[in-house]
DNA sequence: CCTATTATGTGCATAAATTCACAATAAGCT
DNA sequence: AGCTTATTGTGAATTTATGCACATAATAGG
C-alpha cells in the first residue's frame, strides 16, 4: 500500500528510468521480468528495484517475477503517465526548437500545445510540428484557455525567472527549466531543473583525477 | 586537505552549481560572499556549503567570508573546469545542432572540435558555428588526431551503444549521453546521462498527488 | 593590546538511502 | 498432497549524506 508520505525521492527518478527498458521489453514480446534482470539494465542492485516497487505495493509473483506489461501499467500510474498532459514551451531558440520537434515526449503523453517567444522576428512563425509561436504577452491567456499545466522554460538565464513567475502567476503547478539558474517558485508550483553543464563538470571532475 | 577518495557525489555536483552564482556575482563586481548567501542563492544550507568546500581545503576567512575571485578559481580547480576540454558529438539532429550552437558549452572551456552523423544527407554540411558534419567512420581517426577527450551522444536511443563502444575504442574517456537510454562502458570511461522525460516524469508524479 | 563580533571549519548527532539476509509464498514436479 | 525450487517482499544492519552547535580564527574598535 502507499504510505505515500515516506516514499525517497530517488525512487520516483528510478522508476521513471525502469519504465524505459521495460517498454521497450513489452514492444518485443517478453512477458516476465525479474527484479535482477531489470536491475541490470538500469545500472542499479536488484534489491533497490525490489524495494523502490515494494513503497506501492506487491507487483510481483513470488518465485516467478514480474508480469511486464502489469508492472510498466502500475508505474505509470503512480508516476501519474497513464494520463495526457498539456505544456507549453517559453522561448522558442535552438533547444525550444529541438524539444518541441522531438516526439519523444508526445509518445509518452506529454504534448506541447502552445510555444511562446518575445522576439518579433520569431512571433507568427509557424513550425514543422503545426505551432505557430504566439507572444510572450499571450502566456496568461492561452495557459488558461487551453488549460496547460506544465511550463518549459528555454529562454536565456537572465530571464529564466521573470517567465517563471509569468508562468505561476498564470497558474501553472510546475516547471521544467532549462536555463541553468536557481529559480524561486511557492511551495504549490515544482521545479526541475536540467543544466547540461553540471554534468559535464562532473565528467571533467572524474577525468581530471585520472589524466 | 583532499582526503579525494571520501568525497560525496553530490558535492561534486553541488560544487558545479554554486559556480553558477559566483560566475554572475563576480562579473558584477562583487568581491566577497557568506556561506549563507551562496547557500540561498543555490537552494542549499549555508553548513553544506561550507562542508562541501572543506572536503577540498580552507578557502574561507574566519569571520569575513570568500573572496568570490579566489573560491571560483578553487572551485574550477577542483573540478578541472581551469583547463580546456575538447569534446565531439555524434548524432547531428536537432538536439546535436543546439548543443554545437550554444555558447556557453565554449565559454566554460568545453569546445566541440567535431561532429559526426551517419546520415548521407546530412554529412558534408558546415553549421553556423564553422564545423563540417563527418561520417560516421571518421569518428576513431578524428578522435585521435584531435586529442577529444569527451564525447557526446545524441543520436536514437537504439544507435547509442553502438556510438559509445566506437567512442570507447577510439580512446574517449568521458561520455555525455542524451538518449534515453543506459549504456555501457568499462570502468575506465565516465558516463552521465541526460533525460528529460525522467525529470517531466518527476513533475507528474509531484502533480498528480495534488491534482 | 585586549575585547567584542562575526562567520568559518568541523566533530558529533541525526536523517536518509541502500544493502543484506531471510521469511513468505507461488509454481512445478513427483 | 507434499516436497523442492525460485524469487519476491521486508525488517534490520549498514552506509551515506545532511544538519547542528560550538570551538576556532580573523577583524575591528576602543
Ligand atoms: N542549446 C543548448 O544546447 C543548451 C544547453 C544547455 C542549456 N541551454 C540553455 O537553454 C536556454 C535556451 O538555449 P538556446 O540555445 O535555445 O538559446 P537561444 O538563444 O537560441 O534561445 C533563447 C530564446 O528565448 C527567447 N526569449 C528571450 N527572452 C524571452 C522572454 N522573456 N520570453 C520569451 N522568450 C524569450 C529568445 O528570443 C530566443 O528565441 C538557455 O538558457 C541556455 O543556456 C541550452
Ligand atoms: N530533441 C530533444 O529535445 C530531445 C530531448 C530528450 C532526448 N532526446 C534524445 O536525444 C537524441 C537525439 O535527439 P534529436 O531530437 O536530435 O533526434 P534526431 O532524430 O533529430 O537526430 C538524431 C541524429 O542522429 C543521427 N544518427 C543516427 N544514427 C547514427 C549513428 N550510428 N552515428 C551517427 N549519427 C547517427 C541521425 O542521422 C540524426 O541526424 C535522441 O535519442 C532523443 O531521444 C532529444
Amino acid at each position: 500500500m502507499a504510505k505515500s508520505s515516506k516514499i525517497p525521492d530517488p525512487t520516483i527518478e528510478r522508476l521513471a528510468q525502469y519504465s524505459r527498458p521495460l517498454e521497450v521489453l513489452l514492444k518485443n514480446g517478453a512477458l516476465l521480468i525479474l527484479s535482477e534482470k531489470l536491475a541490470e539494465l538500469c545500472g542499479v542492485s536488484p534489491a533497490q528495484v525490489r524495494k523502490d516497487l515494494a513503497y506501492f505495493g506487491e507487483f510481483g509473483i513470488r518465485g516467478v517475477g514480474y508480469d511486464i506489461r502489469a508492472l510498466l501499467q502500475e508505474i505509470k500510474h503512480i508516476l501519474a503517465t497513464d494520463r495526457e498532459w498539456t505544456l507549453c514551451i517559453v522561448g522558442m531558440g535552438n533547444l525550444g526548437r529541438a524539444l518541441v520537434e522531438n516526439e519523444n515526449f508526445q509518445r509518452r503523453g506529454y504534448n506541447f500545445v502552445a510555444v511562446f517567444d518575445s522576439d518579433p522576428k520569431k512571433i507568427g512563425k509557424t513550425l514543422p510540428c503545426g505551432l505557430t509561436i504566439e507572444p510572450a504577452n499571450k502566456i496568461r491567456e492561452l495557459i488558461r484557455k487551453l488549460g496547460i499545466t506544465i511550463g518549459v522554460i528555454s529562454t536565456p538565464p537572465f530571464e529564466a525567472q521573470r517567465v517563471a513567475n509569468l508562468l505561476i502567476d498564470s497558474g501553472i503547478k510546475a516547471i521544467l527549466n532549462f536555463a541553468p539558474t536557481r529559480i524561486r517558485t511557492p511551495d504549490n508550483c515544482a521545479v526541475e531543473n536540467v543544466d547540461f553543464t553540471v554534468k559535464l563538470e562532473n565528467l571533467a571532475y572524474h577525468l581530471g583525477k585520472i589524466s
